[in-house]
Parts: C-alpha cells; sequence; structure tokens
DNA sequence: ATTAGCACTCTACAATATCGAGTGCTAATT
DNA sequence: AATTAGCACTCGATATTGTAGAGTGCTAAT
C-alpha cells in the first residue's frame, strides 16, 4: 500500500515546515503557501489520513500537526531535498580546521567545535580507535623508584601512556632495553596482534623478559580498555537550549546528565558500524533515552583506514539535509587533512565527499 | 567602627539561613529560631542598619534581605564555623580516588567527579603544570614519511606529544640519536630550562643536531603553549541546575556558555597564585561574568611541590564551610595518592589537612 | 533601648475571561 | 467522486483580577 504523491507531497510540507519553525503545522498556515493549490479542508482530510497510518501526530486536538519518527524516517530516505555548504560556510569551516593541524587532537577538538558551531547542535567525536592503529613505537620510563609510565606511540599520532609499578631494582637502561626489543617486535602490528606476538613469541627465548612484557602488555590493554569511554570529545552542549524542545530546564538537565555518562555516548558512536553515514531516528536509537533525539554519525579515515567516527545529536526534529551536507564536507576535509599531514606523497586520493552511497541507517 | 556582637550574630544567622534555604530571610523567620532572643522589630532595625553598610540586599521592598559579597566575606573569614567532613564521607572519597590511580588523568578526571558530586556544584582541575614538573624523557618517533611525532614524558606522569614535519630522507635511527642525545643533555630539567639548556649546549658543538633541536624544542614549546586553555578537566556542569538560581533558562546557558571557553577557566584557576586555598566572592572575581558566582580553589602537590590547582565554581550562595572541608580533604588525599604512587618510599609525608593556614584570598 | 501595633508593599498563586489557530463533520459545489 | 466552504467546537496561550502571605518601616508604648 503506497502513499498518494500528494500525500508525499503534503507530509513533506509539513516536515519541512516543521523543521523550520518548531510549531505543529495547521492546514491553513499550509494551504497559504503558493505552492499549495488545495484548500485547508482538503489538506485536514489527508492529514487525517496520513495521522492514521502513522506519520503524523497531534500534541493535542486543536493543534497543528507534527512528523513521527517513521515520517522523518521516510523524509530523509526519499522526501528532502539534498542541499550542499555554500562557499563561504566550506571556506570557514575548512579554515578553521587548517590552523590546528600540528596534533592529532587538536583537529578532533576543532571538529567537535566547528560541527556543533555549524549545525547549531551538539556534536560528538570519537577519536580514532586504537584497533585499527599500528604501533610504531613502545617506550617505558622510569618516573620514580618503583614507577614507570608505558608510552604507545601509533601511526595515527596517537599517543597513550599507562602507569606501572615496576621492582625498584630495575634500571633504567634494562627498561630502555626492553622497550627497544618490544617495539621491534610489535612494530607496525595492532595492539591485539601485538599481544598474541608477544605470547608466542617470549614463550621459548628471553626468558626474563617475557613474563615482564606480558604483564605488561597486559595491564596496557586493560587500561586502556578501561579507558575507551574516555575518547569521546564533545562539542556545543550549550546549543541544547537553542531548541525550544529544551526550555524546559528538567529536559535539558537530563540531557547534559547523558553526555556525562561518556560510555553511553561512545556506544552511541561505536554503533555506527563502520557505514559511511548513518541516521537514527528517535526511538530507532537503541537506548532509551534517545526516544526523542536523532543521531547522524560519519566517519573519518586516517591513510584511507576508516578510523574514527563524529556526528551530531539533536531534537529529532533538526535539519537533516543541511547535516548531512555539513557532514559530508567536514568528513572530506578530516580525511583531506590526515592525508595531508601524515601522507603528503600520495595525492591522487580519491574524492569521496557528496557521492551517493551514502549507507544510510536501517 | 565596627560591627556590633549582636549585628554579627544577626547576620550570621541569615547567611546561614539563606545558604540553607535560598529564599530571602525575613525579622519573623529569624525571630522564630530558638537561639534568637529578640523580638523581630529590633532584628528589623539591625538589619537596616546592616543595609546601610553593604551586608544586607533586598530583592524588593517587601521580602526578606540576602548577603552581599562583603557579608560573604565576613562570613568566611570570621562568623562561619568550620565543619568537616564525617567518616563515610571521606570514605567515600577515598575509596573513589584510589580505584583510579593507575593513571595520572584518570586521578584528575575522579577528582572533578567526585569533588562535584560531593558539593553538588561544577567542580574544575587543572591538570599538573609543566612549568613545574620536570623532563624524564623526549622520544621522537617518525608515523609517516615526513611527519614525527615529539613525545615528552615528564616525572608527574604526563606525557605530551607535538607533530612535527621531518625531511623525508631523516631516517629512523637518526632521530632515535637525536631523542638519546636529547634527553641526556635535559634530563630532569624543567621546559624552560630544557630550552635555555639546548640552546646554550648545542652551539658549540654537534651542529647539525643544533638547529633541528632547536626547531623541535621551539616547535614543541609553542604547541604546549597555544593548548594550555585545554588543561582544565570539568565535572558535574549539569549540577549548576539544582540550584534556584539557575532555574531560569537564559542564565544556565551563559553559565555554561562560559565553560566552553576554557581560557577563561584556566585563568580563573591559575589565578590561585600557589596558595593553599583560595575564595572569591562574586565581584572579587577578576572576570564580569563572575559576578554573581564564588570560586573555591585549592593546590595540590606531586612529590611535595604544588603542581595544580582545583576547586569548584557555583553560586555566590553556596556552602563554603562544607565546600572548604571537602577541598581539605580531597587535597590530603591527592597529595597522598601522587606520593604513594610516584614516591612510595616515603611515607612519613607531613599531615597537611585541616590545618590553620589556609590562606584565604584577597 | 526594645517592642507591640498598624498601615502599606510586593510576589506568588489561583480563578476567570478572551483570543486565535486548529480540528472534524456536513452539505454544497465542481 | 473529489473538493471545498461553512460551522460548531476544542484547547493552549495570554491577560486580568483578586487574594493570601510574608515582609517592611514607622510610631507610640513599655
Amino acid at each position: 500500500m503506497s502513499i498518494s504523491k500528494r500525500k508525499l507531497m503534503i507530509l513533506k510540507a509539513i516536515i519541512d515546515d516543521y523543521i523550520m519553525t518548531g510549531t505543529p503545522v495547521g492546514s491553513r498556515t499550509l494551504a497559504k503557501r503558493e505552492d499549495m493549490h488545495i484548500s485547508p479542508a482538503t489538506i485536514r482530510n489527508e492529514m487525517a489520513d496520513l495521522e492514521e497510518e502513522g506519520y503524523l501526530e497531534q500534541p493535542h486536538t486543536s493543534a497543528g500537526r507534527t512528523p513521527s519518527d517513521k515520517a522523518y524516517r521516510l523524509y530523509v530516505d526519499t522526501l528532502m531535498n539534498v542541499s550542499t555548504l555554500n562557499a563561504e560556510e566550506i571556506e570557514f569551516l575548512q579554515h578553521y580546521l587548517n590552523t590546528k593541524v600540528n596534533q592529532v587532537n587538536n583537529v578532533i577538538e576543532a571538529t567537535a567545535q566547528v560541527l556543533s558551531e555549524m549545525t547549531n547542535l551538539t556534536s560528538l567525536v570519537l577519536v580514532p580507535q586504537l584497533e585499527k592503529t599500528e604501533i610504531k613505537r613502545i617506550q617505558i620510563v622510569k618516573i620514580s623508584l618503583n614507577k614507570a609510565l608505558v608510552v604507545l606511540i601509533f601511526n595515527t599520532g596517537t599517543v597513550k601512556d599507562v602507569l606501572i609499578t615496576v621492582p625498584s631494582e630495575m634500571e633504567d637502561s634494562h627498561l630502555e632495553n626492553i622497550s627497544n626489543w618490544l617495539t621491534e617486535l610489535v612494530v607496525n602490528k595492532r595492539l591485539e596482534e601485538a599481544m598474541k606476538q608477544v605470547k608466542y613469541f617470549a614463550k621459548g627465548d628471553l626468558k626474563e623478559h617475557k613474563v615482564f612484557a606480558e604483564q605488561l602488555l597486559g595491564a596496557v590493554l586493560k587500561n586502556l580498555h578501561a579507558q575507551a569511554g574516555k575518547d569521546v570529545v564533545l562539542g556545543g552542549a550549550k546549543n541544547i537550549f537553542n531548541h525550544p524542545e529544551y526550555q524546559n530546564v528538567d529536559k535539558a538537565k537530563r540531557f547534559l546528565a547523558l553526555l556525562e555518562t561518556k560510555d553511553t555516548l561512545y556506544k552511541i558512536l561505536a554503533a555506527n558500524n563502520d557505514m559511511e553515514f548513518t541516521i537514527r531516528i528517535g526511538r530507532e536509537n537503541a537506548i532509551p533515552e534517545l526516544k526523542n533525539m536523532s543521531v547522524i554519525t560519519a566517519t573519518y579515515r586516517i591513510s584511507n583506514e576508516k578510523i574514527g567516527t563524529f556526528g551530531v545529536i539533536g531534537p529529532t526534529r533538526m535539519d537533516y539535509a543541511r547535516i548531512l551536507s555539513v557532514l559530508h564536507c567536514m568528513s572530506s576535509s578530516m580525511n583531506e587533512i590526515f592525508m595531508h599531514s601524515l601522507e603528503p606523497e600520495d595525492n591522487n586520493y580519491e574524492n569521496n565527499g557528496y557521492g551517493s552511497n551514502n549507507g544510510k541507517g536501517k
């Protein structure tokens, strides 16, 4: 059972209007639009049908209609006009990112900021995921009598450190040797491979290194897993107040509480599942607290490997078309930056913006 | 011209009451307190005087009085009863911190969380300040053809990294040599000393190293300075909603906007100036946006050196006595943790909590 | 010097009225 | 058969009014 062309037209008009104004859309206001050549009464009839089919909702009997999650889903899948940023906006975005290229983390934070600024929403950026990055160096440095810092340096420019306890009689030079030996053993490997490698290799030779190295990597893995939730950078939390839906202090508070439980945010972003773009509307989100929110995410790459996710979160009433275009642009800009800053010899990368293969969710 | 004993008693009662309830205090309610043996009318007269002297304010003619900044200042300096945490609270606090000792940054974040939880305010923690920490190791690692990561490891367990460009023909082994040479040159020095040392030492010998090392350290310094503002960790931003003063969405928004400009927060905390404790009430804060807020800070130590600052921010109506006791307890706990985790051989550290030398601000 | 008494002020809150945008239904029109 | 005009009705938003309560300053009595 498909919906008539006219119904779709009306539905689109309602959603467009509602996204712009935030107030429930009535038949009269809708009929006033110049491209509407039908009377309010007709619209009312169609609206009643659309409501029955689950596309529209009514806050109360004498209010206009608001789109349901189902309507938004239809909208993003087939109805909306895809938009592109204008030159100034692209310029702004790129300029902003390009001033921060000297540190991976700065790029991440700049991304969060500019993203929230351009969308007027709260942005989330997942830092490069370690499972996909290669170890470049492991360095163990003694910083006090029996404490040492294990520092891991990855090919993405990410640095991780874990504090461990070492026997106080262990000397710097010995730790240095272990560092070098370990590095040689696991260089250009990913973290889990590295662990396997150490277990396997260390079995036979170098017995005195083996135990220590295994313990050490075990501690590192444990700690890095434990702090996975910390790897989400936020931007524009205050933007939530710009939306009339959140003028209610209590709602705003709940939203901010959500943002403080970073594990949840991590789950939200990690659910992206390597899709180039995902859109989750209202109850499509696995997390019940998000039933009135939508999450749109995109991936970014370092050296052509999908290595992280970023996106925005906000009320289901959001300008999906614009946000998607911002994410598109952002995604290519980030990829370009990481390309240039980490692999400048390879300049003929493919254009991966504004493509057609946006694998939208569900 | 000093204030009579009775006036002080009344003022203290008003402040205590206002801190508890948040509603302007009237003469009748005050007279009902059992320890008040004077009539409402008398209190009214005294109140009128106190208002004239600038200690009390009236929201409108027929409301009760509220304390002014001046009153709070008098309160924290001489009037309030100092309190201490009960055993459960101390237990809670220490337990919370002790589960996070395996990474310096975790301790910092745990501090922010537990601090905001125990005070019901927004907490700020400044990470260890590099100016006071010693370099333990400098490691340069090539992560792509012409990019390398400079990683600095400090005695406090802090790790900093900066991305630099290197000539693509430069080999790993050469960078390794420079790393070792540099480390040897600057180990156990602070960052600025290190810079001087490199400039001085490199003048004569090792010409090929000199230019590179100087450029490198220059880039590092520049970048670390640029990101100084990032070194503030926040906790409990949402707590602002618990205060009736911030039920107004607009005010809450402005507060959150303030929290997003970390430079400001950095200034707030850095203004602590190595005082063990500081209290800044309302307009005592240099920043005009804080005219209705108070900031209370404390310092923490690593290896007995004052190395960072933490504190809370909230409406001037806050429970100064309780917050100070939380900060006291927190300060000793943190010092203890860093002592144990970094210098476990030295167990007879001095008790530095609940002392009398709290150098309060102004 | 202190307090009782009193007229006055101002906010918060509840009750009431009004307006306007929107609806569903029915009957007339195309 | 589809569309539209007309109409009675609903409901939230807003303004108006009245009332209760907590507080004040002033004056006169203690």
